[in-house]
DNA sequence: TTTAATTAGGATAAAATAGTCTTTTAGCTA
DNA sequence: TAGCTAAAAGACTATTTTATCCTAATTAAA
């Protein structure tokens, strides 16, 4: 659905929130080895996620690293695809028609056209906050390792 | 949503599948230009749909070109989705973890949850027949063109 | 049986994506 | 201020995706 580097940033911002705060920031090799990222590849979404999205800010040097700025919290999620320039899932047809709409419908547009804003809304209306409050409230992690056994 | 690729086959699918019978072939010059992908990059694509997806069939030589296999009609869209090798997207987890479940929730598990099954039923539910029916009876076309005025 | 039309398939090229490595910059602390 | 630490930045590499080109194989028709 995304790129490796969208999924990357998702799993980076979610964990970041959860975790840090300005006093206590998280340094990059914690946040990759938290989301199961490569460690250089993540620094460069980390930066993107700085710079373009103003999600996160960086401290350097002793005690430095990353933390989500104080605003961020009330952020949709889709702020996250827009600062990674993947956001086209959430937006386009499915054929990849540029004029697909109701009034030039493609072949596919009836079948998704109650599906896709579907897909807007969960992006535009959930909160980078309101995952974490799940995560603090429920059984609700990042789970990275292959699941090898049947119960658990 | 989908690669390249897959967006040039599902359209080179649904337009094969409209205006070809095993009498009227269609030939690759004819199919690229009317979806709007690029020539050479449309016969490996159409390759794939006849050799791994049994979706079509090509005539070689004079008079030869390609047109959909009779049982394919009956097909799910989804059958060019795996014969594409890009159904991750309507199967996976939105931030790529390998174990999401309701058993082993992500943080967006619980959002798209009820989004995802839509998306597959989208894709399981449709024919590659009903498309062509739509299209046959309603004003439902591949347009390929930008759209640069605003009446039409 | 030659010729023209047409797809098949391999080699190659270009662009985008994924990922690494090295040097520079900035901030803390002694 | 010197020295350590951690991110920033840019160069570089690898892989995958997108796309092109050329030759071979196939087939119908002249």
């Amino acid at each position: 659905m995304f790129s490796k580097a969208t999924e990357y940033a998702l799993r980076a911002i979610i964990y970041i929130a959860q975790k840090s705060t300005e006093e206590q920031k998280l340094s990059l090799k914690e946040i990759a080895e938290n989301i199961g990222s490569p460690i250089a590849f993540t620094a460069k979404i980390l930066q993107t996620l700085s710079k373009k999205g103003k999600i996160i800010r960086a401290g350097r040097g002793v005690n430095g690293g990353y933390y989500l700025v104080k605003e961020a919290r009330q952020f949709p999620i889709s702020r996250i695809l827009v600062a990674m320039g993947d956001d086209s899932t959430i937006l386009n047809c499915v054929l990849g028609l540029p004029n697909c709409s109701d009034e030039r419908p493609c072949p596919m547009h009836k079948h998704y056209k109650n599906i896709k804003p579907q897909l807007y809304r969960m992006f535009e209306e959930t909160s980078i906050e309101s995952l974490v409050n799940d995560m603090n409230t429920q059984n609700i992690f990042l789970h990275l390792e292959q699941n090898t056994c049947s119960k658990h």
